[in-house]
RNA sequence: GCCCAGGUAGCUCAGUCGGUAGAGCAGAGGAUUGAAAAUCCUCGUGUCGGCGGUUCGAUUCCGUCCCUGGGCA
């Protein structure tokens, strides 16, 4: 059994078993949300959202967060809990969530954990390194850097604290550059260091991983028809709302896809059609590096669709006995 | 029916003074450790509309046919 070192993420473990949880992801519009519902009916559970977006309260439509008469059918977790200009970090996520899924398994009912981001449910199943959190004031100054003497000069300063990182990430890489180096100025450490120790590798829970894997032309055909749906339910109202409400455009809430489109259309910048367009291609992107992801992780066990319930059933039923 | 302009990658087009062609977009693959719906990297063979002719060689020049726009009747 491992020990989890960080006390902040230190969660008792009650029973000494690693608690079980069901995990399912695929791309979006992949139709997993109704999935996990239909699986927690069957096997008493309770949803838990892994979706950075739907995170986020006043946004349920651009994010297509679980619809109204899903929700009253079981348990949803996650979903809502934050309001748009708040941060809200992958590590805030890990410990939200495995506060949550210890407490749903001592309650005796199955976690499943549905959602599409990939890099959360990483970090909440194997952990995150323990380098400090981002900060406002050294992003701007390293931005403001960018913008004065360009990326490759950016790369070169993070070359001379930490050439191993430097030599991973590619110079146009500003986001990934700028947090190697706020790190190192917060600690005086390399970022390569903070790693070293780590390599995601623990193993707090036991999980089962469904991935949802539509072919690739259902799969566009599903978001493009999505992207149709949420215009017609009023998405440009809610994007609306939002910017009344005192969201600017520049929040990480608001750049998601849906949002940026529309705020840029409301700038007068792109016609409404356009926009439209825009959504759709970006969605579909989307879900190709969501693809990309989640391939790479040998255990996830694929689907064609979710009309495959029949197959997954059984699978899970094996692993609550196994 | 006549005149003009075009027909080249899935789309929009460039180009070859004759030596079988390349951009943007779309699309594909990959990376991903506190911004992740973010951010970043890599990837371009297609009867150059069809058929003939000239030529060592035609997508390029010539003829003809077909198609698409625009104009004239």
């Amino acid at each position: 059994m491992t020990l989890v070192t960080a006390p902040e993420y230190y969660i008792p473990d009650f029973d000494r078993n690693r608690p079980k949880l069901l995990l399912i992801v695929g791309p979006t519009a992949s139709g997993k949300s109704e999935l996990a519902v239909r699986l927690a009916e069957m096997f008493d559970g309770e949803v838990v959202n892994a979706d950075s977006m739907q995170i986020y309260s006043e946004m349920p439509i651009g994010t297509a967060a679980p619809s109204a008469d899903m929700l009253p059918r079981v348990p949803h977790h996650l979903f809502s809990i934050c309001s748009p200009e708040i941060n809200f970090t992958a590590a805030d996520y890990r410990s939200r969530a495995r506060e949550v899924i210890n407490d749903i398994s001592r309650r005796g009912k199955l976690p499943i954990l549905c959602g599409g981001t990939g890099l959360y449910i990483r970090v909440l199943l194997t952990g995150i390194a323990e380098s400090p959190a981002g900060s406002i004031s050294i992003r701007q100054e390293l931005l403001d850097f960018v913008a004065d003497k360009g990326v490759q000069a950016l790369h070169d300063r993070l070359q001379e604290v930490d050439a191993q990182t430097a030599d991973r990430l590619h110079p146009n890489d500003t986001l990934r550059v700028i947090r190697a180096l706020e790190v190192y100025e917060q600690t005086g450490r390399a970022f390569s260091d903070f790693h070293a120790g780590h390599q995601f590798s623990e193993s707090w829970c036991k999980a089962v991983k469904i991935g949802i894997h539509p072919e690739r032309g259902e799969l566009y055909d599903r978001i493009n028809l999505r992207v149709d749906k949420m215009m017609a339910d009023g998405l440009l109202p809610e994007v609306e709302r939002l910017l009344v409400s005192g969201y600017s455009a520049e929040l990480k809430s608001m750049r998601a896809i849906g949002y940026r489109e529309l705020c840029e259309h409301l700038a007068g910048k792109l016609t409404l059609q356009d926009a439209v367009e825009l959504i759709k291609r970006n969605s579909r992107r989307y879900a190709k590096r969501q693809l990309t992801w989640f391939r790479s992780d040998p255990e996830i066990i694929w689907f064609e669709t979710t009309s495959s319930i029949e197959k997954i059933a059984p699978l899970v039923s094996g692993f609550l006995l196994g």
